[in-house]
DNA sequence: GGAAATTACTTTAAGCTTAAAATAATTCAA
DNA sequence: TTGAATTATTTTAAGCTTAAAGTAATTTCC
């Protein structure tokens, strides 16, 4: 890896010059297009088969993983939403009786947040489906395929963080 | 290619086994992150440098490569997103200067939505910068890369634009 | 020509999402 | 140990988003 072409300047911040990516973006809009198309379709069948909203989903989808429950400080960073947004998300599903929260017993400001029984249920009927859909979504790409489609996001996934640091330190 | 290893189900819709496919839900999840990493930094970008959304970011950048206007349902069907939220991110470009509604000549039930001269200057210093930011996040990947993962999600696209069909015929 | 279907758009209600400000509890440090 | 900084969460205001229902204009087709 890399050998790229042309990373003169890749340091040299000096030149400002037009400099056209129109690669990237072209890339960029594809990407967008994929996640959108899929993530547009997942939402629709969630609804239609279980009146439930992605969101809500994901979230479930964390907590399915943590047995122990957690906090929606976690949650908050697992899921890349605020917390604000948290509030309301966790807010409703306590009200449908699918969540519990419950005050952390170390620290009085944080509240342990889970499953109940009958929200794992129902999590894990929804989850079964979904992983499903999933399948049949990805299904025109073969082993192969798969394989380097997982190692170029990742690939892209470092590139994007890295760039990211950049606006911090 | 589809030379995928254990296809035999496929077709065979009586076999409702549990059947995992993890690799094909780690796939998406990982596709997920890189679009919201990517999509959140843009988006936080846009607002700090701008003081703009990314929504009305994208509805300027369908109408920059139509000089000539789009109608609403166009553009709905372009950047995929219901025509109510259309109507209203419109309204939100008119009231700031940015973009004029005129009734079409031909149907009076549609308008054309153009950029005001403000508007398209403005985006086109954005679209700018934006193309550099852009290039920095896909900074990572050589060009072997970026053409391999290009093929791959157009790959993807079609898979999952064919999953799709099924709910309908 | 005129009823029925379609198409373009808007409105509504509900929920999602964010940034920023506020509150409260904990930790750090002089 | 106490004041300052940090951390966990909630609230607020604004905007985004959708599905569904409604309005108005156009097209279809008998």
């Amino acid at each position: 890896m890399d050998e790229q072409p042309i990373p003169l300047d890749a340091e040299t911040k000096a030149v400002e010059m037009p400099e056209h990516h129109r690669d990237e973006l072209r890339l960029w809009l594809r990407l967008l297009t994929c996640s959108t198309l899929i993530e547009g379709e997942v939402r629709r069948r969630l609804r239609d088969r279980f009146d439930v909203t992605l969101p809500r989903f994901d979230l479930m989808a964390q907590l399915d993983k943590a047995p122990d429950g957690m906090t929606l400080s976690d949650l908050s960073k697992r899921m890349m939403v605020s917390n604000g947004n948290l509030t309301g998300l966790v807010d409703r599903l306590v009200t449908s009786g699918h969540l519990e929260r419950r005050v952390s017993a170390t620290d009085r400001r944080a509240q342990m947040v889970s499953l109940t029984p009958a929200g794992q249920a129902e999590f894990r009927a929804m989850a079964a489906e979904h992983e499903g859909w999933i399948a049949e979504l990805f299904g025109g790409l073969n082993q192969k395929d798969q394989k380097d489609l997982m190692r170029l996001l990742a690939k892209t996934k470092i590139s994007a963080r890295r760039a990211m640091m950049g606006d911090i330190e």
